[in-house]
DNA sequence: AATTGAGTATGATTTCAATCATATCTTACC
DNA sequence: GGTAAGATATGATTGAAATCATACTCAATT
């Protein structure tokens, strides 16, 4: 799922830039606008009371966040965060609409994320209701790897620190240290130098 | 979301019996069809090795399930089990994608309700990976009573068991018994003659 | 080459849900 | 009213991840 600048810029969108951690919209605020990330890094987290995050997705160029609220009228279910300096376009909620009208296939190709991203969270909460810190890595990783997304094609290099993993995982950094050092150890991963190729 | 059974029917849709506690459909199968509850009720879950299950969504007449398939081109994520004596109705895949082309109201409702199923995942699962039991739980029922889903609109009851809250939690029936007796006795909710209503 | 900071590593201890075991309640049905 | 089955209740114990504390490694920067 990925629209077309040019064609957002036709619809009116318009291009923001915002700085490494700056907070593009905030959980529980009301939302008028469909968010595509042109270049740079968003995390999709949520905050809770003790300050601690969950990361519930990584966003990388091409890919549009933010979704929910265009089509049940909800609130932001998540803070979207800049990992990176970032550039991202946005276009009003009510002619987002319009143009999927106007473009079928457009509107398939829009469900079809929706599916994808649904079919994560089922995978996720399956292995996160299972209480295996093994298990809860192993199927994210495979899930990364599977989709090319936070792994390097080339070397096969994780693209995320022990931290975020946690932050995906609901487990804490030192346990997702351990875990994947005896991970390496059964040959289920390689790390050098501190670096996770899988 | 609900399609007309009218409509499914004049689209060549078929109805199906199911027996309480018989397998709808397979996790890791392929798929062909948008299933649809006509009555009874369908819990959707992941089984593990243990053979421990994970409720991801209970389904109550009138609602689809196992539409990831549909879009996505990949196995189903979970298996449909048949909670009481069901019928369904399904129609195939080609012909579904064919109803929604040519009724984007239709679609634009389906997309509705993939947000809102994606909504509820991103809802449990930051709870669920704060790992504490009474705000998993609590955050369950909110939705329930919210959505207006298995809790009785009358008398405010929760038609669900403490093992099915397990099932949707991760937790064990134990832990969900202790932690809802720890809130009633703070008055978050009441319990008499061990039913729940909140 | 020295400094710095973010990230990784590892040991010791605590905590809380899981587990195990058993008892009691509730409802349906004969 | 008695019985059975499913669900709820509760105590005792265990175990694994969280927590706390501290040290080390790597890579970037000066």
């Amino acid at each position: 799922m990925k629209i077309d600048i040019d064609t957002l810029l036709a619809w009116g969108a318009a291009y923001k830039k915002v700085a490494a951690g700056e907070i593009i919209f905030r959980e529980g605020t009301e939302s008028s606008f469909y968010y595509q990330l042109v270049s740079g890094k968003v995390r999709w987290v949520n905050i809770n009371n003790e300050g601690k995050e969950f990361i519930q997705i990584i966003i990388e160029p091409d890919e549009c966040f933010g979704e929910l609220p265009l089509f049940d009228g909800e609130p932001f279910a998540a803070s979207a965060i800049a990992d990176e300096d970032s550039v991202i376009i946005r276009l009003h909620k009510s002619i987002f609409h319009q143009l999927l009208k106007e473009n079928p296939e457009l509107h398939f190709e829009f469900t079809k994320l929706l599916t994808q991203r649904l079919r994560f969270k089922f995978l996720i909460l399956k292995e996160l209701a299972n209480h295996n810190p093994e298990n809860s890595i192993s199927t994210l990783l495979g899930y990364f790897k599977q989709t090319q997304k936070n792994i390097c094609t080339k070397c096969n290099r994780l693209k995320l620190t022990r931290q975020q993993i946690a932050d995906m995982t609901g487990l804490r950094v030192e346990t997702v240290i351990r875990t994947m050092k005896s991970m390496q150890l059964k040959g289920d991963l390689q790390i050098t130098k501190g670096k996770v190729y899988c």
